[in-house]
DNA sequence: GAAGATTATTACTGATCGGTAATTTTTAAT
DNA sequence: ATTAAAAATTACCGATCAGTAATAATCTTC
């Protein structure tokens, strides 16, 4: 029986910052009933990934970020700014 | 007088790797005739990281890379996986 | 095919990433 | 308030990022 049903149609979000990315990150894994530790299982990580990727640090590297948006079921669009 | 008129109506790219994002900042800076050097002189970096960046290296530091996107006119959209 | 512009590579180097694993702090639930 | 779960911090450390600047390679255009 189902109680209750998430559906999380959050809008697309603009990212700009590492910060940006960060909230992003906790609020989707949060809406997801997910805790850290169930990302590191997905991700080839250590918790001090995770933690530093929702803490919004600037200098993580690329490819692992890309990974475990991917691994958390977002994707990454680019477009001219101002597209609607 | 206008000889010729580029509009750029390039559909979204979704980015899954950092190959997909160099081809994309290449692609994109040559349809705005721009050199690397142009770039250059926005970004506070050196030739090497633009180099990196549309050569897909894996490791470069994320709050970088969208420094130069944003630089660039280009947003970045996360949003959740067949999101129409 | 020469010259100039653009892009790529290299060596050097200080700064820092991030895995691990242990510890501490915070949060949540009863 | 206790207690357990979750999140954050810390120290250690090998690997590597990226700025600089010089050089090399590649691409254009005449």
């Amino acid at each position: 029986m189902v109680i209750s049903m998430y559906v999380d149609d959050r809008q697309p979000e603009r990212i700009k910052t590492s910060e940006d990315l960060g909230k992003l990150v906790r609020k989707f894994r949060q809406s997801q009933k997910m805790t850290q530790m169930d990302i590191l299982g997905l991700a080839n990580t250590g918790n001090r990934f995770i933690v530093e990727l929702e803490q919004g640090k600037p200098t993580l590297q690329l490819q692992k970020v890309l990974d475990v948006l991917d691994l958390l079921g977002l994707e990454v669009i680019i477009q001219k700014k101002g597209s609607l």
